[in-house]
DNA sequence: ATCGGTATTGCAATAGTATTGCATTTAAGG
DNA sequence: CCTTAAATGCAATACTATTGCAATACCGAT
């Protein structure tokens, strides 16, 4: 998982400051086990004694997908926290319809970002979601 | 586009009905050039003097995509007909982000179903989504 | 054709998700 | 400090989806 001061330099780096909010938000996503919604995060934060406004969990949320930290699950419109060194920016999350976990699988990232190059650009730092059952649920 | 008398046959198939608000919901989805949300199909629906309640709207968009007729684009929570023959149940839909169109690739389709199958069982009948620019919006 | 049971739809209240405009506060360099 | 651009709070509103129950339609058996 990315650490405190991965996430400060990634926010100096864009010239973006790492305020309490921010901070306070990613690291409850980083804590988390599972992925969360924007109002499950604004309740967890405030039962710590944090009450943000939802527009601001948003607003915090998409800060982090800029960042390339934060993915977004459409599919349950949930949030993580990107679970590898960031080197690709294309990244396949495998959502088990079972037990609601979210894996990422670095093969299939791979093949992913290759064909059709020429035809259709595909943007950085997004994640498709598979939904199927993990082996655990089998 | 998938026929009007395929797709009563894949009702009676599974014993359901074909019924007029299933066939009315469905055909506007076949005619129209993009994908369409659900308040969007009940509004062109509506000029056209079918008024559903939006309850029957999703109903009926939850029957066809049982039936593998309709996917639904998580990230915009758009509706559009599958638009192949269905021998593949696990499509990619390229999403472009600057024109919104919509294209499935079969290339991309057919690597996906592949790997990992022991560790992760795809579910059947999914669509999953690539964000990117298409080639005439490059 | 009619009946009866099941499937489907209508209704409208409600839940869940997300955005907006504007006022206020905070961050960070000079 | 002071300035100002960035970030946040507020609360109204828009957008998306589901629910329970009543009413209606469908369809096979009689």
């Amino acid at each position: 998982m990315i650490s405190r001061s991965e996430l400060i330099s990634k926010c100096l780096e864009t010239g973006r400051s790492a305020t309490p909010q921010r901070m306070s938000i990613i690291d409850e996503l980083c804590s988390s086990k599972k992925n969360l919604s924007a109002y499950d995060l604004r309740g967890t934060l405030k039962d710590k004694g944090h009450s943000f406004n939802i527009s601001t969990i948003y607003r915090v949320l998409d800060f982090w997908i800029e960042l390339g930290v934060v993915h977004k699950m459409d599919s349950s419109n949930t949030y993580l926290v990107c679970n590898d060194s960031h080197t690709n920016h294309f990244h396949v999350l495998l959502h088990c319809t079972s037990c609601k976990s979210v894996q990422e699988s670095c093969q299939l990232s791979a093949q992913l970002s290759l064909p059709d190059s020429n035809k259709f650009a595909v943007n950085d730092s997004q994640a498709v979601e598979i939904n199927g059952v993990c082996n655990k649920c089998q």
